[in-house]
DNA sequence: CTCTATGCAAAATATTTGCATCTTA
DNA sequence: TAAGATGCAAATATTTTGCATAGAG
């Protein structure tokens, strides 16, 4: 992929947007894959991964800034929190409205150039916490 | 591992944890590995993934919440957040006491139960900013 | 037409695991 | 001396890439 491409929206690149936005799961790129392949059945592996590489460069989608041990993507490019359950690995979205009177001196880490900030919250999911037996 | 284990201080695990304690560099399993290799010339990588778990587990050090593709870990238990360069893809810590009146909402997470939270801060270092010719 | 994108398969990375043997407590 | 840990190598993911061909603009 060079700096100045002219990105092209093939079919694939329109149906992998499409299941992605359709779910909040927060997939992998295999999760991707079967959904997609529903659509396309000859869709290949590959081809997801660098479309969902494209449409983050893009900006209709993005990668998530962590989500355990495998990459995931996520279909809403809005900037925004994640949490995630310690338990089951389950990802949601946490909105900046949630957070209020956030602030930091970034006197701290003055050698560098502070562009954003995403924060992970970390909790048990209702499922999971239902599976405790209510604790 | 199971979940009544007695863990054991072997003279492996020691060296890992001293080596990833020495560093700030918040290093991958391969690079513990290489600067392990120093001291004990015949330690295994298999080892050291084992090993870098168990001490996670054991509170004595911890795998980074993130940190682009590869598993990072870091041998300061504390809690505390994390810098990434979105150049080079360098990560610095960032203390707690520098973020300061952080408050947020959880109703918005109603059926969760927030646990803990951490902030990725995304930035340029230093390095990077001097290669960009200040900018 | 030109240049990007695709499918396929192989390659490159990253992490985990089975097993015989060694060590710690 | 029993249970956990190690080294080695093979097995598993996970992600990327080369290449011939198809397709978007």
């Amino acid at each position: 992929m060079r700096a100045n491409s002219l990105f092209r929206m093939t079919s694939q690149r329109q149906v992998i947007l499409r299941e992605l936005k359709k779910v909040n799961i927060h997939p992998t790129a295999d999760e991707i894959y079967i959904m997609v392949r529903e659509v396309i059945p000859h869709i290949s592996l590959g081809t997801v991964y660098r479309n969902l590489e494209i449409l983050s460069t893009m900006g209709l989608a993005q990668k998530l800034e962590c989500a355990g041990n495998q990459r995931r993507y996520d279909g809403n490019p809005e900037r925004h929190h994640h949490i995630r359950c310690v338990e089951c690995g389950s990802v949601a979205d946490v909105f900046p409205e949630t957070v209020t009177a956030f602030e930091f001196s970034p006197d701290s880490i003055s050698s560098w150039k502070v562009v954003d900030h995403r924060i992970i919250f970390l909790g048990v999911c209702g499922s999971c916490m239902a599976g405790r037996g209510g604790d």
